[in-house]
DNA sequence: TATGAATGAGTGTTCATTCAT
DNA sequence: AATGAATGAACACTCATTCAT
């Protein structure tokens, strides 16, 4: 351990998220100890400053195991984001329940959205790190998942056009998209306005979020 | 060797668009001469490959002054952003001459927004760069200028209300932010996924574009 | 993210070429196998990319299997080394067939070389990754085979000189490693500067390794 | 210093060679600084174990300092072998003295090669490694120099020729890359068989290399 | 006021080799 | 005899920031 740096910023301890023993685990198990713990130190530090470094230094593994599930950074982040979205379809499926009627329906997945970014701000970045153009990865789950969110949307939106909730003349698969993006980009300005927002005591996020939502809402509905 | 980047190295040239004569400036052209720089650099390249080093080569000045004028990078950054700012400001403005009238009033603030988009993408990369918890800068000038746009939009929606154009029971403190966070999700949106639009021969931009301000113009209409 | 190699990954597929039946092999076939698949490899990507990773991934076998068998990575080179030599030298025997007379049986043998080498540049290469002082290796294969060569070279000299067609004061043992070392050089000198001498029109390889062979037999001629 | 691995192989220490005081040299004297260093961690360990590392290890500076002044390790190596190559064209002009005649100058061209290789023969290894296809360098100097030495020998042979030493057949351009390229592949060959040559009695370098010089000089001689 | 040389902790990535099972 | 998970030192290259002059 001649090689310890000085390290400032964040102590991360490894403790009972983790599999116990930490030698010799099987494929499946290593690989998932990984992402958990990518997921982990990303909850915890922010896309923007997660690194390899960070996730061996917790894991107490060597650098080449985690090259060895993952051809790079950016496909483990890629598989960390599998789980987010599955998280985040989950909200939407969540959100949909029996009871709920009309255009309730559409609020209660823009609702869902907001929870999801409540709960987990740092999923959001991550999930705007990988929108960005240069983000490639071969990962092919988290296309899949990302296929998934955007056809529960677009399914979403046909049923409740034929219901008779949405305007006819909705393009559902448009519409799946500037849902999905406005919501994001509401989302990532109240990660960003957070401080700000508490400050001015009289804006609250929450009336922010159900301004955003009205307004959506009233403008996809019949 | 196999260690080769692609090496991507932009010669700009500083010409007539700088303040000429580059050695003895008085303080405030010396700090205008820079926030010009890497607005040029920046225009070129974009905020994620943006460092000091391509600006002062720009402008062939030392390190240290650009350290003089600026306390960080992000404080730089935030000054090439008030320009931008600015001119967004100006895009809002223009785009509310007095031949358009009811929501297409409103319709044409968000027009103008993804006009800007595509006139200049690379700042709206730059105002995500900054929208980021992460980002923390002092500069004041940025707060204003922020707070000028928002305040535009603000009116916007205030004046439209009185004529009877949008809804009265929107409060515009919070719409003008919606706008903002969701027209910018859009935006951001639209960039990430500029290829895959191109490729899908049948979604086009421009259509999404128009199905996000069909939206929120209904949204927001009286 | 900038930090993005250039991922040439070569998908070999092991098929008819290699022992059939991978499991429970006798050691001295396991050898061979693993023998034939470096040697695919290294004639696939070249010895700078060569990679016991590679073999491995190729036959499907254990990384443990390839150095119970042999000791290093150079080893193994070693060892496919043997099967490049062994065509080198089939292709000296080739060129002396018996309508070849007087120096041209010297020249054939030169020219034996350039074939080969344009044939399989990647055992050139290979060669002479071998030929570098920090390579050592204790296959003795390589030595015996590297004396075969060296012995065929000797003899046909001594020949030649019997029937007249060298000079007498010729050192067989010298001139034979002249005669490798030098041929080598030029191989290399052409491999090096391939794209520049295919640019520059006036002067070609072919021209090149002509212009080598008739200073070498006519330096040798009696 | 907390950085400080455990290093096996070599301790070089940074003493006489160097210029004196270390923190903050001219531009000039700093980048002399590092190609001498570089010069000699070269000479001390090889091209394939030289590394950046070793440089600023040796040197006691940082990282940046180097890539300050090369844009990589492969341009400082060029700026290394611009010195290696210089040498050489020295060997080169002081084997040409008056008091030399006839094919004797050409011998003494080869010579000159023979004795360079044996002084620096990590120069020989460091030729090579540049003179791979994949190695490629802004560095024009090398390029220069490069040309220099080609263009030193191409002249000899026209003079010899029209001197009548050399046969009239000949086409300069070819016979240089051919007196270069095998030259350099005895060299090579003496560098990776010496100890094999050193222990077999009978043979010895420098009876190898008159033997090449012998065959060469007559194959070119009128 | 301006300079610009120097810093150095990161960053992602590689791959020969080991060894417990 | 075979496995294959794990290692970890190595390496090239970056860039915001500092500070002595």
């Amino acid at each position: 351990m001649l090689y310890k740096k000085n390290r400032i910023r964040f102590a991360l301890t490894n403790s009972h998220f983790m599999v116990s023993g930490t030698k010799h685990l099987s494929s499946a198990q290593r690989e998932q100890q990984i992402i958990n713990a990518a997921d982990i130190i990303l909850t915890q530090v922010g896309v923007q400053v997660f690194t390899i470094d960070r996730v061996i230094e917790f894991l107490g593994i060597a650098k080449g195991t985690v090259y060895k599930y993952f051809d790079s950074k950016d496909d483990l982040l890629a598989e960390v984001s599998v789980k987010a979205l599955s998280m985040l379809l989950n909200y939407f499926r969540l959100s949909q329940n029996e009871s709920v009627r009309g255009t309730d329906r559409t609020r209660a997945i823009l609702s869902a959205c907001y929870s999801f970014g409540q709960d987990y701000p740092q999923y959001i970045e991550l999930l705007f790190y990988m929108e960005r153009p240069e983000f490639s990865t071969g990962a092919t789950n988290y296309i899949t998942m990302s296929e998934k969110i955007t056809d529960f949307v677009k399914r979403h939106i046909e049923l409740e056009i034929e219901n008779g909730n949405l305007r006819k003349n909705l393009d559902p698969n448009y519409t799946s998209h500037v849902m999905w993006g406005s919501c994001m980009g509401v989302m990532q300005f109240l990660d960003a306005k957070k401080n700000f927002l508490e400050n001015v005591g009289t804006l609250t996020q929450k009336q922010l979020v159900e301004t955003y939502i009205d307004i959506m809402v009233a403008g996809m509905a019949a």
